[in-house]
DNA sequence: TTGAAAGCGCTAACAT
DNA sequence: ATGTTAGCGCTTTCAA
């Protein structure tokens, strides 16, 4: 249990000067050395079992191969994909991530804004769901490299990366228009969250495409992207607007909640309404009728935005694009009828 | 874009030196110094927006406030909330945690525990599938502290923490028997993974309780964790023992393939057969019929090897316990069926 | 009560 | 091709 061995422990060891051994332990500058004095060196490093203290490195060199992660929470089920898809690109180059759960508590985001500062990171990637957030804004504008994503940022020139969200709710209007139904109803997500507002309003721009006036909407809005909300929602839309023969949710868990509603209430789903979905998350297939949704690519999120961070990490911040819009597609399962248009 | 002040900036506001700035902010010693210096420097502190940098302390102290968390793999739900739990303990204590996926590759493990060592992790905490796993008892006895999940550990002196996996198989055994179920089959999990090998054993001890000989036991081994190795084994099950009525199965993914065969094939669960779980992972509830399983408390179980963590890491490595067996409990859902008993 | 100086392990500019 | 030296930002003896 004697501590680890350091450059001097190897330089001791071998007779020569610790900044010898340094450069025969960096591949990029081993070349400047005798081949007989590196080999020399690196296998009494491998005998004494050197392992570089990145610590010390990280204080010399003003760079600690750590990035921030900040998620709302991991145990919500669309971020160990994004988590994953980032790690996939920094570890390989030899970053590690430190991951903080924010509870969409800003109070919370900014002290761990300040952790995550303190350690040093080299960047951070702010998956968000607050629309606006100044802790981060600050951060980026004090230089420290910073990649959204799921949020457009509007305050500054924080580069983002976005899914597709109004193609998506393009492609499931048009699939349920297709499918006969008219009379579609909106499960919108908080308004607050940027993927419950910017989900509301390409619906509101798809029906306006589809000649549907603004006011004959019928929009319910839910508290919370959870289960409990669309069954609440549900219920409303059902009794405000009985002739509904559609529910295109703001996402799955509002899908799912909905469907749980309507099928205690007389309206199974697909036979009596169609539900859709938003996100397609895992283990929906077991989850019958089986909800259509719009699949979004949670682990390209991730890595595209590592990607981003790692070129502004790298100093390359001119090329890098300040938007980035990642596509989705259709996912259809059997939670949509097809029924007779009216006329 | 300046670069972030330092104790030496301070002392050069304040015109004291460096090392009494260092007093100035530490509480532990602020006391041996004068009121009036102290409030001078924090004020200074403030007006630059001074922040710590944790490298340079870890350097110096030889401690980084870090610690390493190894699981398999994020996306599978039952980790979120254990990665909860250890940062709900770590987090206040002021440690960040380094979070890798090791996919239960071997080769890969190794390398991950090299890379958490070179970042000078304070201990780790291993969230394990495999049984055995060379490198991080290495890494154990050279004084790291090191705590393992859901793992018993024979190797070495490693405190565990393990959920109570024979209660919990005998809570739904018993459940079956009382519902008159004397045909019960266990779909097992990979002998090679802790849980499977664990939950079998149980399986056959209670068996033997209830007197059935060993050699009568239906078993059926799944490779992996996954809904597909449920829906084969299921199949294996009933084709070679039809009299079969209940399944009791390793874990929820595996039960959910196997309800999913049986739907399929005549054989609806409950009517036909009944199924039970283990984990009582999340969406459970909107599963149809219901699985009844047994719910682990996964983050009490993080939360409680992180606490273990924190007292070796702080010295106390004689108050740790060796074993820790946390307490499981029955969930009831709707995927048993009262039956009538034979005689 | 405060200052001076050393050093954690490493890299890099400069010197030889 | 290798050695010398300084220093990243901090804590901690030892002196005063």
């Amino acid at each position: 249990m004697s501590r680890r061995p350091t450059l001097k422990d190897i330089a001791r060891e071998t007779g020569v000067h610790v900044s010898t051994v340094s450069r025969a332990l960096d591949p990029q500058k081993r070349s400047s050395l005798t081949e007989e004095i590196v080999v020399k060196i690196r296998q009494a490093a491998d005998r004494l079992g050197y392992r570089p203290n990145r610590i010390a490195f990280s204080l010399r060199k003003q760079k600690s191969m750590t990035v921030g992660v900040m998620i709302p929470d991991i145990t919500n089920m669309i971020f160990p994909p994004i988590v994953r898809g980032i790690e996939s690109v920094m570890e390989p180059l030899g970053y590690a991530s430190i991951i903080v759960n924010t509870d969409g508590d800003s109070d919370r985001e900014r002290r761990l804004t300040e952790t995550l500062q303190e350690r040093g990171v080299d960047g951070i990637i702010h998956t968000a769901v607050l629309r606006s957030d100044p802790n981060i804004v600050e951060a980026a504008r004090q230089g420290l490299p910073v990649v959204t994503l799921n949020r457009k940022v509007e305050e500054a020139e924080i580069p983002y990366v976005i899914n597709d969200e109004e193609a998506g709710i393009r492609m499931i209007f048009d699939h349920l228009h297709d499918h006969g139904h008219r009379r579609i109803a909106h499960l919108a997500g908080p308004r607050d969250l940027s993927t419950g507002l910017l989900r509301r309003e390409a619906f509101c721009s798809v029906a306006r495409d589809y000649g549907l006036s603004a006011d004959a909407l019928v929009i319910e809005e839910a508290c919370r992207f959870e289960e409990e909300e669309g069954r609440r929602c549900a219920k409303e839309i059902l009794s405000r607007s009985p002739e509904t023969t559609a529910i295109l949710c703001a996402n799955d868990r509002l899908a799912l909640g909905a469907m749980d509603y309507c099928a205690r209430n007389g309206h199974p789903c697909p036979d009596k309404i169609s539900i859709t979905g938003f996100n397609d998350m895992p283990f929906l297939d077991l989850i019958p009728p089986g909800l259509t949704t719009v699949r979004i690519e949670q682990f390209d999120a991730g890595a595209t935005a590592a990607r981003l961070l790692v070129q502004m990490i790298d100093g390359c911040d001119g090329k890098v694009p300040r938007e980035t819009v990642l596509p989705v597609s259709l996912k259809c399962r059997n939670s949509v009828l097809r029924i007779e248009t009216d006329h």
